[in-house]
DNA sequence: TATGCGTGGTC
DNA sequence: TGACCAAGCAT
């Protein structure tokens, strides 16, 4: 790897004992390593939104493998890329990856944007996702808010159990004020403190006795109050949702078009079914042909 | 701003 | 056992 040892010098101590945290504790998983590509990054990235490392890991080798740059993948049918999505969920994200692709070939020479502005442009890519890939395939220096990171600052500095539903202008304010100055360490900070999250600053079961930040943090300061603001999570057994996932995967599984009949098989409901099969053609993961017939998209 | 969007593991 | 949770995005 061409860069240098960090120099930087970090003021601030949650920075500094986070970083150090992290020297002694990160995973090794492979779009973090030196030679992964921007594309790598950015489909990691697309990947693990929502879903877990475990998970993704192999969907990430397979897809890397058979796409290993943006063309690759902009060459294929949108389906292909539902197809490779398997069960990762949310496989709408599988078509915005696709879009992606294609955008990359149309508008950037076939090559991962290295602007937020140009990335946060791209199909599937938001805040999170654009300042993610410009920190740490391009240092650029940006913050990083995921949920991870989010928690760990809501705990330690605003002594809350958990963060707003959304991101508040305040909580930006703070993440700034923390950012080390050079686009290199920024990314480092921001990587050490997502892993600090998953593995320390957990979202159930944080592992405050291992904590090394425990002396300044404000939650344990303040006693862990916890108000217990759950987000309301949504029931999926017999919704709309699960009906989706039941339909596309009997796509998904056909080497080719398949009847409704097939269709009808997998879901009893006939008038959620229909609704679901609707959703699913109005979102493009679903490409309805003459005489009751489906096929992914081409 | 609230809601819809998959899937599977964990406690 | 059923909530809760997992590196969000689009509308």
């Amino acid at each position: 790897m061409h860069t240098s040892p960090p120099v930087t010098r970090v003021d601030d101590p949650l920075v500094r004992d986070v970083l150090r945290w992290y020297a002694a504790n990160a995973r090794d998983l492979p779009w973090r390593r030196a030679e992964a590509s921007p594309w790598a990054v950015l489909v990691s990235e697309i990947m693990l939104q929502q879903t877990p490392v475990a998970r993704v890991l192999p969907a990430y080798e397979r897809w890397l493998r058979r796409w290993p740059a943006p063309a690759d993948l902009a060459a294929e049918e949108p389906g292909e890329a539902v197809r490779a999505w398997d069960r990762l969920g949310y496989p709408r994200r599988a078509l915005r990856l696709h879009a992606a692709a294609r955008a990359m070939v149309a508008e950037h020479g076939g090559r991962v944007p290295d602007s937020y502005q140009a990335l946060l442009a791209l199909p599937g890519v938001g805040d999170y996702t654009a300042a993610a890939v410009a920190s740490f395939a391009f240092r650029r220096r940006h913050v990083v808010l995921d949920t991870n990171v989010r928690r760990v600052l809501s705990r330690s500095l605003a002594g809350e159990a958990r963060p707003a539903p959304a991101p508040t202008a305040a909580e930006r304010r703070r993440a700034e004020t923390l950012l080390p100055a050079d686009g290199a360490t920024a990314a480092r900070w921001a990587v050490a403190a997502m892993e600090f999250g998953a593995l320390v600053c957990t979202a159930r079961t944080p592992g405050c006795d291992r904590c090394p930040v425990r002396r300044r943090c404000a939650w344990r300061a303040a006693g862990f109050p916890d108000d217990g603001g759950r987000r309301r999570t949504q029931r999926y057994d017999g919704t709309d949702r699960q009906a989706r996932g039941r339909l596309l995967r009997v796509l998904r599984e056909a080497p080719a078009s398949v009847p409704g009949d097939a269709l009808a098989a997998a879901w009893d409901d006939a008038g959620q079914r229909a609704r679901a099969l609707d959703g699913l053609v109005a979102d493009g993961l679903v490409e309805p042909l003459a005489g009751d017939r489906y096929r992914l998209p081409r």
